[in-house]
DNA sequence: TCTTATATTGCAACCGATTGCATTATTTTT
DNA sequence: AAAAATAATGCAATCGGTTGCAATATAAGA
């Protein structure tokens, strides 16, 4: 029976070899004052004995983890599992591990996860936002122990800390323009809690656009709800009932869209002629709907990225704290739940 | 400046209380030997102070980490996300934490996440495999050292670990036989590498009902690929070039499934009376693909349940070393894509 | 009041790697 | 060959909780 065997320790190789753990150590690291010949011994005896590293003692002494922690609302979007990976890949370059935990949109469970992190002396934190965050207290205690936190996508906007965003009012217009552009003048945005920057500013885009292309903007045609199946549902079947028939969808996320192109069709609504429908995010479903969906193309890799080497550069003391907000490009990308006239495409990219 | 302070240590707090390390150790954990009225004290101390626990001096004292590795092909499905909750929920439950890694399906990115679990001294670990993993040497250190593995949905057989999967012979059989009594004879199957369970498993389950229901298998229509998006229009190219056409294609994912059915659409075969579909997995795309996708449900929430108590209960000693394999639950979901006698459900389950 | 039982708290040795500084080999220089 | 410089290695304290056992305090029983 092999289990349990006890651990090798630096202390068993440097007994075997008759050296002392210091040099061990140092030639477990490659330290240059540690003769090539000694280090060699020395990871043979490892590899002979079954040593393996301890980290707790390591991090104990050192006082660093080489982990970082990662908090999202939720794992299973396209989107978001783009994110992680580009995290993994420039954190593993770099030799830091990542810890990853949902806060599955709740306020509560995102404190819980934080305090963990928190003890579990995480060396930085990348953070979007749950749906329901309604202040940024429980980050106070990462900042006071000057534990860099890197915001990506639903953001706090905080002196001491950068955001990797896109920028949401410029889409949310962008959006809208087209939306106008393809003929409509009662446009229903659906979008969710103000409070998370994403919606915010998308809506604040939306708001523009209607202003500058001088149509009225109309707050019955507002919905705010957490994008959920039976929320869009709900809104379509209010929106069925108005008078004048809105003519166009904007909706802040592609799920919520899909779902309302469903309930709309089931409805007898024809898409895009008698409403035209766009969502946000680009995730893979968008191109399964009929009509598929027009929606904002968001480089999710190139956001966990960024957000990785920017937190791993301030954690090797490359400083730039300077740095508040780094903005990254978004696309918009026309298909045909919104294509009613064919000659005004601004920037169709099939993807 | 409140950057960088000095951690709190519990010999700060016995400092400041007049009591010993070993006191306040003991209060902080609400450990029963301790005056009520000492707890509190030490409690509200240590909150004054900013206390917090160091992790690494109390796993390198105690030797566990209280963490548990786990370590999927991808994050981005509906249901791997629903397996991670289910694990997040039972762990947090039990005082685990969980550290999560993707190894994109690829071997070689699968051994580098053990490794690192192993370094990090998770307790246990729950892993999923890879799509191209080959052996399973890189778990030989981890079964060494007696570290508890429990193998989730794509499984190894090995006397050591525990599989948790759900019945994919039954499955296989069941969706085929469903496809034959709707009619159809000429049933493709699109699959992956058959080193994996799950599709080893369904191929055989496919076989059989062939077999059972007097339809002659012919390897013509198997497809083996990775189930991507490029291998499956090309699998399509193929299928749509074959005479007489294939009646029915069951495919081992519901993405692939999704690609196959807009494929045919484009190439103007009417689904399903020209030919059914069927998927695998019950996302939620199959039902936003027109005709709604039949398909296998998939219990993720409690696949990943199940596989952390397990784990857990190993964990705590209350070792059930026996357990060698736990079959949970699926269904046959019955929806438009392969509906073609309304008379003949099985079972028709709408979700 | 004096024992005996029970409740609280303290002592001190861990856990395993790291690292500044001292010490001992080895080379190089003079 | 002796001194000086450089290369290798060792010493020992340190990181911060944990825990078996001993010690002290308080309460209950005789």
């Amino acid at each position: 029976m092999m289990r349990g065997k006890k651990e090798i320790t630096i202390y068993d190789i440097a007994e075997s070899l008759n050296l002392s753990s210091a040099t061990v150590s140092r030639g477990l690291k490659d330290h240059p004052a540690i003769r090539k010949e000694t280090k060699k011994r020395i990871l043979a005896k490892a590899q002979e004995m079954g040593y393996r590293h301890n980290l707790f003692a390591s991090n104990l002494r050192r006082n660093r983890t080489n982990t970082i922690g990662v908090i999202v609302p939720r794992l299973n979007s396209y989107f978001m599992s783009s994110v992680i990976s580009g995290m993994e890949k420039v954190a593993s370059e770099a030799g830091y591990n990542l810890v990853i935990s949902q806060s599955l949109e709740s306020e509560k469970k995102e404190i819980v996860n934080i305090k963990t992190m928190f003890n579990s002396r995480v060396d930085g934190l990348l953070v979007s936002l749950a749906y329901d965050t309604e202040d940024d207290s429980h980050f106070k205690m990462i900042l006071d122990k000057g534990i860099p936190l890197i915001f990506f996508d639903r953001v706090f906007e905080h002196p001491l800390c950068t955001s990797v965003v896109i920028d949401n009012y410029a889409a949310g217009y962008t959006m809208t323009q087209h939306l106008i552009q393809q003929g409509c003048k009662r446009i229903v945005h659906i979008t969710a809690n103000v409070k998370r920057n994403v919606y915010a500013e998308r809506l604040r885009g939306y708001k523009q656009a209607l202003t500058d292309h001088g149509i009225l903007y109309d707050e019955n045609l507002l919905f705010f709800n957490n994008l959920g199946e039976t929320a869009c549902v709900e809104a379509v079947r209010t929106i069925l009932q108005m008078n004048p028939l809105p003519d166009a969808i904007f909706s802040s996320n592609d799920s919520s869209a899909v779902v309302c192109i469903r309930e709309l069709k089931m409805a007898g609504i024809k898409i895009p002629q008698d409403m035209a429908i766009a969502g946000f995010n680009n995730e893979p479903v968008s191109t399964v709907i009929e009509p598929n969906l027009t929606t904002i193309n968001y480089p999710g890799q190139e956001m966990g990225e960024i957000s990785a080497s920017i937190l791993i550069r301030r954690l090797t003391k490359l400083e730039d704290e300077s740095l508040n907000r780094v903005v990254l490009r978004h696309q918009l990308i026309v298909r045909n739940s919104s294509l009613r006239k064919h000659s005004n495409v601004i920037n169709h990219i099939s993807l």
